[in-house]
DNA sequence: ATCAATTGCGTTATGCTATAACGTGTGCGA
DNA sequence: TCGCACACGTTATAGCATAACGCAATTGAT
């Protein structure tokens, strides 16, 4: 998919996460963009919404948060997979895409005759920073 | 771990689960509950904690909703990491152990000298059944 | 040019998910 | 019997996400 043109809105919500050393929540970006005139959590969803459509931002399940991707250059959805490690000491996301792994639980979908849409590979530990 | 005898509440909310054909959400699982005398949130989450504290329950972090553990009779823990594919359609989940993809992503967390502690790896689509 | 469809936007209200903080009762070992 | 750990119950609150309304700007076909 090729990324449009941003609205105000969506360059504002991109410009924040692009910034940030580390994922946001949807109320802690409107909180960043109160001074830019927002005023209601669905101005920032809309804009992650679309954000998310076209694949420069990523949703992390476990932890109702939104990142920057790491890898605008590339498709991400291209990548199939994306796994993610962060850490919940720093809070920092490492993207990480492995061809081996995504084949190998597509294969096992394919078994199942399982159509994939969507996925989510998130492990949760500390980082090396933060295993002193 | 070895899991204790469970308590009148972990046993309400086990059962529930288990009989559940597909995931549910805590507020869900109160409102089936509300007749055994269950009245708060708190009282689902916190049996919730143990029952995952025992790896007889698994939390599908992306759609906020709890299940059981499809292999009760193994230790999930020793498998490593666990997959599940969600069907969008009915709902129903597969629960899936594989030691390649659990291997493939451990080498690279190694490499990267992050510890890992919970992971989650969920599809979202649609199942056989479903995709008439 | 005009109308209709689409898209983004702003606002209010609401619903769903999860936990904090307090107190009670029970069982059990020192 | 004292103290501790644990499960439990309740109220309140925090945090995450969307429904539903209406308005404005854009586009594109007629």
């Amino acid at each position: 998919m090729t990324t449009p043109m941003l609205t105000k809105n969506q360059s504002l919500v991109f410009d924040i996460l692009t910034r940030a050393e580390a994922p946001l929540s949807a109320y802690t970006i409107l909180d960043k963009l109160r001074d830019q005139g927002f005023r209601a959590p669905l101005q920032v969803y809309r804009a992650l919404d679309k954000l998310l459509e076209y694949g420069v931002v990523h949703r992390l399940e476990s932890i109702n948060s939104f990142v920057a991707c790491a890898h605008p250059h590339e498709d991400c959805h291209s990548h199939g997979l994306v796994a993610f490690a962060i850490c919940e000491s720093c809070g920092q996301v490492m993207e990480f895409h492995d061809h081996e792994v995504d084949h190998r639980l597509m294969d096992w979908l394919k078994s199942q005759k399982f159509k994939a849409e969507k996925s989510t590979i998130e492990i949760r530990g500390h980082c090396a920073n933060c295993t002193a």
